[in-house]
RNA sequence: GCCGGGGUAGCUCAGUGGUAGAGCACUGGUCUGAAAAACCAGGUGUCGACAGUUCAAUCCUGUCCCCCGGCA
């Protein structure tokens, strides 16, 4: 097994990832690095399925292994890929100096994986020109894109104002086209990049798992979005977005009754699953397992030896 | 038992004498600093059953079955 590779454990929510990467940190004796956008936030526990650790001495620790990029953000913060991709390079940075400690990135967030291992352009980002953009309509926004940059206008629909308007942005803030300044190659090979587990169980066994993981959670999350609104947050705090909050706080406002809101959410849950496996599914390089049932960290290192 | 309403997609329902559509679900996909986001594409069907009228019936007629109200 060369040792200077890291491994990545990636796949859809609720695939079991967090259980398989603390059974191998535990057992090379390795960090982890979240790549999970949702975890980060302090306040949301329980709804993220983050795992319960403690922080001591700068170190969030689960079962004394050091989780790195959970739990440090609050809600009103925002994070991102660009800032993803310098943390993770300043945690990796930490290197001691006998040899190498090895690193487990380990997360759903497959843009944030796709920037680190592949590089993302440096282009710039302007929070004021973003809430001015945000004033102007989706048709007249694609308009003002299509004179800018006809290449991205034709790859971007209409309807999707995030990409038309950062899209926009870049041109505005660069005078140069985004589809000039990205990088166009769309491989995503990551052999000898790092040892990547996909962990990508049969559909109807996922599903299963997500109904009753979502279940299991509800009470958890109602009472994180509770307290949250508490503070004075509101269904449009960025972190309260994310899924299944916006659910929970329309059953404790009475909008939506509880088995409702339980049943949207497992479909939404559902949804988000299919778009990681097709973020996923792209990627070369990778060892995809399907069939749980027989899986250890034991195994996995000795798939790596040979 | 009688009276009324209804049986159309997985669900809720629209619709027409020329074999059918919407929303959601579902399926596939896009993705370069919001990504648990924001989008794009696709109709998946014995139109309750049987018979009749008709060139043609999911639609009209009859019988039957089932569901929901009301009266007994």
């Amino acid at each position: 097994m060369k040792k200077n590779l890291p491994i990545i454990i990636a796949g859809p929510t609720a695939s079991g990832k967090t259980e398989l990467a603390l059974g191998l940190a535990s057992l090379l004796g390795a960090e982890i690095i979240s790549a999970d956008s949702r975890q980060v936030y302090k306040e949301l526990t329980i709804g993220t399925a983050k795992p319960e650790g403690k922080w001591e001495n700068g170190k969030y620790l689960v079962n004394n292994i050091p989780y790195n990029l959970v739990d440090f953000l609050y809600v009103e913060q925002t994070f991102n890929a660009g800032e993803f991709c310098n943390r993770s390079k300043k945690i990796q940075g930490n290197v001691p100096p006998q040899g190498t400690l090895p690193y487990i990135f380990c997360g759903g967030t497959g843009m944030y994986l796709d920037a680190f291992f592949f590089g993302m352009n440096e282009l710039p980002k302007d929070e004021n020109l973003r809430k001015e953009l945000s004033l102007l309509s989706k048709p007249e926004l694609h308009a003002r894109l299509k004179a800018a940059d006809p290449q991205s206008a034709a790859e971007i629909p209409e309807g999707n104002i995030q990409r038309t308007m950062r899209a926009l942005e870049i041109y505005l803030l660069t005078k140069t086209p985004a589809s000039v300044l990205r990088n166009k190659d769309k491989a995503r090979d990551f052999t000898g990049k790092a040892f990547f587990i996909y962990l990508n169980p049969d559909k109807e066994i996922l599903n299963k798992r997500i109904e009753l993981r979502t279940k299991k959670m509800f009470e958890g999350m109602c009472a994180e979005a509770s307290a949250l609104l508490k503070k004075g947050h509101t269904k449009q705090t960025p972190a309260l977005k994310s899924l299944g909050y916006p659910q929970a706080i329309e059953f404790l406002e009475g909008a939506l009754k509880r088995e409702d809101a339980i049943e949207k959410i497992i479909t939404l849950t559902r949804q988000y699953a299919k778009r990681q496996r097709t973020w996923f599914n792209r990627y070369e390089g990778v060892m995809e397992i399907n069939d749980l049932t027989h899986l250890s960290p034991e195994k996995i290192i000795k798939n790596f030896v040979n």
